[in-house]
DNA sequence: TTGACTCAATTACAAATGTAATAGTATAGT
DNA sequence: ACTATACTATTACATTTGTAATTGAGTCAA
């Protein structure tokens, strides 16, 4: 269904980062990686080709360099990605992972009441 | 930090059949396999090696047979893979993963219904 | 006892992944 | 013009993953 391939982990995280740049340059990307990941910057390199090559970026010369942006949404990855994840972990199931998030991971009052309110929302929309 | 090596996907998928079965052996997790779910059976036996050699199943011989079960429990699994997905795609914030699942996957009045209770209970034993 | 089966064990192998070295080319400073 | 810089491009390579073929050995039916 997903009409790219997927992502792999490493390149998962290189992904976050243009999106979070918008636009840049493997130097760029390199050194916006966060402080202790260690990684060469000729491996960034190839995972930026990579994603280029599965078709998650676009990329354009700026002068000699070459500029990716994102061409997916975040979204997208992101629906494809947990989509994948709750298939695979829970039979396709949704709810199952609601639970786990709700009982496993440490939410404060805020984030609960935030949640409510989300939920509300949703079933005001629907009705 | 995981002490084991990580799942692939299609161990996963064969570790869920063996959670479900409880103990089996390679022909009873083949026959499992989801209708449709085309793989050879001798595949399936590479996964329950893998899985058992990455000690996720423990094994025991029935006779001549290998009796495969579990040896870590789905819910370490599951923390374990959704935490790293919850990393990689959220930066380890479960709350935006909640927030899409909330906003993006379907769920019936009942589901969000039940939500609620799960939420008001995580309060409730907090306070 | 000789196939037909059923399993296990061994081996295989291409693709994907994580990671990087190397080589080539333009650029900017001296 | 020459060299250090900064990039790109090419190539590499071990490991992991998905998937299976092959080989060997015990078992059952005829």
């Amino acid at each position: 269904m997903p009409p790219r391939p997927g992502l792999s982990k490493a390149e998962l995280e290189i992904a976050r980062i243009v999106w979070e740049l918008k636009d840049a340059g493997v130097r760029q990307v390199f050194e916006a990686l966060p402080a202790g990941r260690d990684i060469d910057f000729t491996t960034v390199q190839t995972y930026l080709r990579r994603l280029e090559e599965k078709g998650y970026l676009n990329v354009r010369l700026e002068g000699r360099n070459r500029m990716y942006s994102p061409k997916v949404r975040p979204q997208t990855v992101i629906r494809e990605t947990v989509g994948e994840m709750v298939d695979l972990l829970f039979g396709g199931e949704t709810m199952p992972l609601m639970k786990h998030l709700v009982e496993e991971r440490r939410f404060s009052s805020a984030d609960i009441d935030q949640l409510r309110q989300l939920l509300d929302r949703l079933e005001g929309d629907r009705t």
